[in-house]
Order: structure tokens, then sequence, then C-alpha cells
RNA sequence: GCUCACGUGGCGGAAUUGGCAGACGCGUACGGCUCAGGACCGUAUGGGGCAACCCGUGGAGGUUCGAGUCCUCUCGUGAGCACCA
């Protein structure tokens, strides 16, 4: 039966042998500036995995792909000679645990605990070389103690636009400091998901759903901690430049920032002393603007309505307001909306406009407020034409195109100060013209809103704050971490009110003066986590200078070498990251104003039927099970030898077999059975010098892996090792100079089974601790190469030529060629192409 | 709807700067070794054709002596954004 079957090397007995060994030996151990065995002569390298979020499931097959990537960079590293940072750790805090701590009764502290040490223990079990000594979690006090602190450095400064810097609050000349910290207050329309009981970031809203859970989300206004992220928008995208990372990603990060330009426009308001600015990317189309359109939401409405409106304008708010955003995008397709009664001023052309109220308009962008030009904006036409409102042609398309509803570039018309030029140049002489008469300004916009930073939660760190007189206060840094209470009932109260309310005693932090209630998203604890693993144990501060400096030195604006991880933080942990580390910069407390210098995304593993795994679907492939049957190294070789690390690919168990019987060979290539049913080193091994064309294999072969294992194309490297292997499965004898050095290039990938057959050969010291081969170009090369003969770029015949061949002897090799001859034979030859060691191709007329 | 990425055998995938398409692995077929094998070893394996040869990288054009690779259009798949003025 296949459970008895025989495994077809023992690495069941190999595999937990030396993953005892490297843990008693410490051998990934990192050592830190000041340690005793610190080597300041090597260079460092910092390769980091996004830490998982330890939930009940235990690890997905999906996690160990990239795992296994950065531990082959880390081991591979090792041999080069560097001092390699390579540190694992948990994102504790968080949602998940705290709805499974509501079911099933059991604190989400205990299930924490339960489930970091299953991951934990499924990670050691696939050999991964991390330095244990460093591994950190973000619900440890003397972890979360400084994430409270960064927070009050984040309170306690304001961004100065003169500096482009954010300075201490100090710094700050103004009456109410209050009003330009990074970390406020506001009374804000909220993501409010009643299912969770809590209020959600923009960026944890998908479909008008939570992303966790998949509930429905509803606007509500209510008063939140905010983080001022929008201060950072243009360096966030402009720092963007010197980073090494995919370019999916980076567009990714500008869209969501959403940067454009153009104008704000001030519009009078007929018979009112109120003004409304609008922002508009197209300030030339000033002119067409024959309607206004307010937020539903917005401020002035209350002002500028008139009497007869008001009951229409009311019964609208409220209808809008109950909408759910998911309804709002579902109802997206019809326009809605209702008269103010009121009319603003076109300050282009004294035009009396209506003034509307419509919920295609959205508070949160802008100023929450529109110039409509129906001509050559398609919201404000479908609008216009479902209001019969006026429509006015102010562009003139370069082509034959309908010029209603054309919103590209052309030639201004009907528009006095402008008429007749290029759209490009009409927009800056229109607003160069506002400016002048004080009616507007250049303007950018963005789309990122600041970062909704509260939850109504109980599993998350709590805020260094308290309250007195209806006012904040930020705690002294003595006085961190701020624990949160022990809580029978941590359930969300429904109202709104968070958790933390029902711990009376708490609450109450002094006679006067009580905590803030809630507690920080989960992406606090990620947001500085790589920063700690450079000191994970200081109790001075968040990380140690030395160990910061050392640890992000390099020529380049990151602090992290590598980092490798999924797709999905692409918009929320890599940019809220961003901004922490920009901050920290500012403040002087970090070397580098980048997080991540280099990142890769691994794609995702599918199913075996190419779908997702889900557990509906039934196609989950479970890590322990597949390194019961098959073993670690297999496990991490097939990971890897699947296709390209960023590519999404489907997960088949016929390709762990494969690459299985390969590990089986290299161990047969050096071990036989004997009599007894023990494996003992095999008798084929030689000391003896290699064949010439076994040379060249050896150094094609190290060749090939150490440039894939640097372009992280470890699916050739792999490749190459089995065409190494293939290349002397038959031999009589197996040189063991040959299999020391290719034992060296297997550990990265399959360190257990490599170390095994390290020490049965005797040498000294660890497969490990070995220094990487470098191969030899001269035993590549060949006397001859072979190359192709066409004729009129069809392939007749190959042959072989001395590599020393010159242009005309490649020629001359193809005339005389049986089959090519013959093909030429009588005809005339138009041109003859050389490309040599390559081709030669005789193109006829 | 907009933006981006990707389409190569029965399957996963290889292919510096445009230069032998299909490396390596899976699967399949045949053979060997075996009491046996879902083990191991060997040979073959893009399609068509007895063959010479012809066809072939989603489809249609183009540039070039030469295109999987570059350009245009088109179809399909995946991801992201989605009233952003």
């Amino acid at each position: 039966m296949s459970s008895e079957r025989r495994k077809p090397y023992p690495f069941d007995q190999i595999e937990p042998k030396w993953q005892k060994i490297w843990d008693e030996r410490q051998l990934f151990h990192a050592p830190n500036p000041g340690e005793k065995a610190f080597d300041s002569k090597k260079r460092k390298f910092y390769v980091l995995d996004m830490f998982p979020y330890p939930s009940g499931a235990g690890l997905h097959v999906g996690h160990p792909e990239g795992y296994t990537a950065t531990d082959i960079i880390a081991r591979y590293k090792r041999m080069r000679g560097f001092n390699v940072l390579h540190p694992m750790g948990w994102d504790a805090f968080g949602l998940p645990a705290e709805q499974y701590a509501i079911k099933s009764g059991q604190h989400p502290a205990i299930t924490t605990r339960e489930n970091v040490v299953k991951f934990k223990s499924q990670l050691k079990r696939i050999g991964f070389s991390y330095d244990w000594q460093r591994e950190i979690n973000t619900t440890d006090p003397g972890y979360f103690k400084w994430t409270q602190w960064i927070f009050l450095q984040i309170y306690n400064s304001w961004f100065n636009p003169a500096t482009n810097n954010a300075e201490p609050i100090k710094t700050y000349r103004g009456k109410n400091p209050d009003e330009v910290r990074l970390a406020y207050v506001a009374d804000v329309p909220v993501n409010w998901c009643p299912e969770l009981g809590t209020v959600l970031a923009n960026e944890e809203v998908v479909d008008g759903k939570s992303e966790v859970g998949g509930f429905p989300v509803v606007r509500r206004p209510m008063r939140q901690w905010m983080l001022r992220i929008t201060a950072y928008a243009e360096r966030l995208i402009d720092e963007l430049e010197g980073l090494d990372w995919p370019d999916g990603i980076k567009l990714l990060q500008r869209n969501w920032i959403g940067r454009s330009e153009g104008a704000e426009i001030e519009f009078k308001i007929d018979n009112h002393d109120a003004r409304i600015r609008v922002f508009t990317t197209r300030p030339d189309t000033l002119y067409g603007a024959t309607y206004m359109v307010l937020a539903p939401e917005h401020s002035l409405v209350d002002q500028i309505v008139t009497e007869e409106q008001w009951p229409v304008v009311r019964e609208y708010r409220e209808r809008t307001a109950r909408k759910s955003d998911l309804e709002r995008t579902e109802l997206a397709k019809e326009k809605t909306g209702v008269f103010t009664g009121a009319f603003a001023i076109n300050p282009a052309n004294e035009e009396k406009i209506p003034i509307w109220i419509a919920d295609y308009v959205l508070l949160g962008y802008g100023t929450g407020a529109i110039q409509a030009v129906p001509a050559h904006d398609e919201r404000d036409l479908e609008f216009a034409r479902k209001f019969d409102l006026p429509i006015r042609q102010v562009v003139q398309p370069p082509g034959n195109e309908d010029p209603i509803g054309f919103v590209g570039d052309g030639v201004a018309i009907n528009s006095p100060v402008i008429d007749g030029l290029e759209s490009r140049d009409a927009i800056r002489k229109i607003t160069e013209w506002l400016e002048k008469r004080g009616l507007g300004k250049r303007a950018i916009n963005y789309k990122l809103r600041d970062w909704l930073f509260s939850r109504q939660r109980y599993w998350g760190e709590p805020f260094p704050v308290v309250w007195q007189d209806g006012k904040h206060r930020a705690l002294d840094e003595s006085e961190l971490p701020v624990v949160p209470p022990p809580l029978e009932d941590y359930k969300p109260t429904g109202t709104g009110e968070p958790p933390l309310a029902k711990a009376k005693d708490w609450i109450r932090y002094s006679d006067k003066a009580t905590r803030e209630l809630n507690v920080m998203p989960q992406w606090a604890g990620s947001c500085w986590y790589y920063l700690r693993f450079c000191d994970p144990q200081n109790d001075k501060r968040f990380v140690g200078e030395d160990a910061e400096r050392y640890w992000a030195a390099g020529n380049h604006p990151g602090t992290v070498d590598l980092y490798i991880g999924g797709t999905e933080h692409a918009v929320l942990h890599l940019l809220y990251a961003r901004f922490w580390h920009k901050v920290l910069f500012d403040l002087g407390y970090l070397s580098k104003p980048e997080p991540f210098q280099r990142l890769v995304n691994q794609g995702i593993i599918l199913g075996e039927d190419s779908q997702k795994m889900s557990k509906s679907r039934g196609n989950i492939v479970n890590p322990d099970d597949v390194i019961e049957q098959y073993g670690a190294d297999a496990f991490r070789l097939y990971e890897m030898f699947m296709g390209p690390l960023e590519q999404m690919k489907p997960w088949s168990m016929r390709g762990v077999e494969g690459v299985s019987r390969f590990l089986a060979r290299v161990w047969r290539l050096m071990m036989t059975e004997n009599q007894a049913g023990e494996w003992e080193l095999s008798s084929a091994l030689k000391d003896v010098d290699l064949a010439k064309s076994q040379n060249k294999v050896l150094h094609a072969t190290i060749k090939k892996v150490t440039e894939d294992i640097e372009s992280l194309s470890f699916n050739t490297a792999i490749s190459q090792m089995m065409i190494f292997v293939n290349a002397f499965t038959n031999a009589e004898t197996i040189p063991v100079s040959a299999m020391r050095t290719f034992l060296v290039l297997l550990n990265p990938f399959a360190p257990h089974l490599s170390s095994e057959l390290w020490a049965q050969l005797k040498p000294k010291g660890d497969v490990a601790e070995q220094p990487w081969p470098t191969y030899e170009e001269n035993f590549l090369i060949e006397d001859e190469v072979e190359i192709v003969a066409q004729v009129n770029g069809k392939v007749r015949d190959r042959m072989y030529i001395s590599i020393l061949a010159t242009t005309e002897e490649h020629e001359a090799a193809a005339r005389s060629n049986v089959k090519i001859s013959e093909l030429i034979k009588g005809k005339k030859i138009r041109k003859v192409v050389v490309v040599p060691k390559k081709l030669v191709n005789i193109v006829l007329e």
C-alpha cells in the first residue's frame, strides 16, 4: 500500500536530524554590531518575507513559495560571505483572531499563542534558515510598546510644507497645533461595518463590503483618529522612482494616490456672500460650465438652498445618507440630484448658472463641488440630458468627432479669453487669467485620503492617549506600553462604542482624565516590523542606532535589500509602511528614506484544477501532507520548480514526484544500499579528475545556478542541476570533487539532503559554511561550435565550425555544404548574412 | 468602462541583444530488470507525411535576410481601479 511504500531516500531521518543540528549550533544567527561574533568586514544583506498572520488554519502552500525563495537567497548570500539578516515573526493583532475568539469563547491571546506554535513548527519542518533569535510578535507588550511610541512621534509632529518634511510639533508657529498634527481626531463620514462593529479604512473596503468577512459597509459620520498620509502624497509618488519594484506595483500605488493637476476656481453665489470653490483638471472648459454641482453633504448647501427647495433637498440628502457604498456604486448608472434654488456666477462670463446637489459628486475629493461642463464630460452630459440643462460646446475636436461628449484635447472655441488655443495652452492661459483676477489658482489634487486609524475593537494596540475636558493629550513615553485591560467580554458593543468601554477601572486614567477607547488597526504593527528585526530585544529604543545604520547600509534609498510577498499588499501595507518610515526618517530616527529597496511578488498557487484554492472547492494542498510523503527538500524544490516565482501557477502532485525522483537520483549518485538494506557510500565515488565533458557540465552548472539565483529564476537553476545529475547518472566512476561542488550548489535549494551527503563524504565543516563555487569560462569554451546553415531564412543543415573561424570561413563552409550547394546551384545570390558562431543565411534573388 | 499584465506540445514551463522553438520536469508508448510494481534503468515523444519535405508560439497584417521576441489591429484570460471632476 502507498503508506507502506519505501521512501526513495531516507529524508524522514535526514531532515529532522539536520534541523536539530542547525538549531543547536544557531548556524543562521546574524550577529549585530557589538556582538562578539560580529565581523565588520562582512557586507550585510537583508532579505525579508512578509510575516504571516498566524491563522488557525495553519500554513498554506502559498506561504512557503515566497519563503523558500528568500531562504534560497539567504543561504546563497551567506555562502557568498554576507552577514545575512533573514528573520521571521508574527503579525498577530487583528480581526480574524478576535472573530474566532468571539465564536469559540477563547481569549485571542490564547488562540494567537497556539497558532504561533503551530506556524513555527511548520516553518521549522521546511528547514528555513531564519534567525529565530530575532523572532517578534506584534502582540507582545515589548513590541507594541514601540508601536505606541511611534504613534507618539506621529502625534507630536506636523508636516511643514516649506521643508516638505515632518517636524516636531513645537516648530509649528500657528495658533492651534491640533489642526496640523500628523495624527488628529476628526468627525468624518467613515466606513462603518455593523457586522464587525467597527469602522474600516477605505483600503479595507472592497466593493462596498468589508475585506475581512465580506460584510456590508455603510457611510456614517463618526469621531475618529486619522493619520495625515495625504501630506506625503507627493513624496510617496516621487520617491517610488528610486525603488526596484515591479512596474505594476508602482503603477498601482501611483493610481491609488491619484495625482491630478488642474486649477481651483472660485464661483460667487448670486445674492449671497458665500463662495464655492471647485477643482477641475480642465479649466479651459470654464466657458462651457452651464451649471454647478455640490456633494449632498457639502457644508454650503444649508446656507444657499432656497425656501421652496428645502423639502426636496432635505429628502434627497436623507436618501443619499441611507445608501451604502455598495448601493451608491450599483446605482451609478442612473444619475440623481436636485436643484438647490440658488445660482452661481461663472467668473469667466458672469453668467448665472443653477446650483444642484447630486451624489455623483463626492465630498471627499477635491473641494466636494464641481463646475459641470456637459459638452466635455461624460457624467455631466448624462446629468444634463436627464435634467434638461443647457449644453455648450467649448472645445473643437481635432478630427470629425462629435464635439458633444468629446473629452480629449482640441482647440478652445466660444471662450473669448482663450479662443483658438490648443487645450494644453488654453489651460495655462486661463489659469493665469484667473490667478491675476484672484478668481482661481493652479492646484494639484490627490485621490488619496487621510488614513482612518482607529478601530472599535479589542484585539489591537491601545492608543497612548487620554482625554480631559473634551481634549486629547498624548501620554509620556515613560508610560508605555499601554497594555489592553483583561476583559471577560470583548465583543463589539454594536453601538460604535469600543469594547474597551467595558473596562471601567482601566478607563479611568486619573480623577479628571479617561483613556482613549479605540485601538489601532492591524496595519500598525506591520508598518515597522522590518525595523524591529534589526534589533528585536532593544528595550531602550525601537531600534538601536548602530543596528539600524548597519542593516540599512547600501547605496540605495531602501532599507531592506529584498522583500518578497504577495500582491495583495500593493496599496495597503506597502503604502502605510512607506508613510511611517518617512515620518521616522524626517524626524531623524532612520538613515534611509524608504523601507524596501527591491520588492518581488510571488504568484498565487492554484489548486490541481487550476482554480483558486478554497475549502469549498476542496482543492487545498496541505504542506504537512506533502512533506510527510515526499520530504521538505522535495517540497521546497517543487515550489521553486513549478515555474517563475512571480507567475500564477497550478499545483501538481505529479510534479512533486518528479523533483522527489530527482533528489533520489542525487542520493543514489553517492549512496548505494548494501545487502542488509543499509545505505552506504557508493563505490563508484573516486578521487579522480573530471573528464573534459564532465568538467564542462560542472562549470556550466555553476554558472547557470549562480546567475539564476541572482535573477530569482529558480526553476531554470533546478533544470540545470537536473542536467548535471543526468550527465553523471551512468558514469562508471563519480569524481568526488565534482560532487562536493555540486552539493554546495544544491544546498540553498535542498539543504537537508545536501548537508547529509556532504557529511557522508566526510569533508570538514558544514556544507552551509562552504564558500560559493566559481566557474571558469575556459572550461565552457569548445574548439568547435554547431552553426546553422540557412537558405532564405530556412534552416537547411547544421554543421560544426571552429570557434576561431572568420566570417569568410563561415560563408565558405555553408557554400561547400552538400545540402546547401544543392539548393543554391545555378541561383543568383542576393546576400549572405553571417552571425559568427551562430548561423549563415544565404538569400537568393 | 478605463489601466496594466499575460496567451508557446496532452500538462507545468524553457528560449542574452531579433538568430537551431519546445531545455528541464510531468504524462504517454515501447524495451530492460523483476515473483511483482504506481520502484528503478534505457529509448522515443509538437502536428502531418512511406519519404524528400511541409506546417507550427491565440488570430490578422506589417518591419526584417531572419520574428515566440519589435510595430498595428483583433480575440481571449487574469489583476487593479471604477462617478476621482
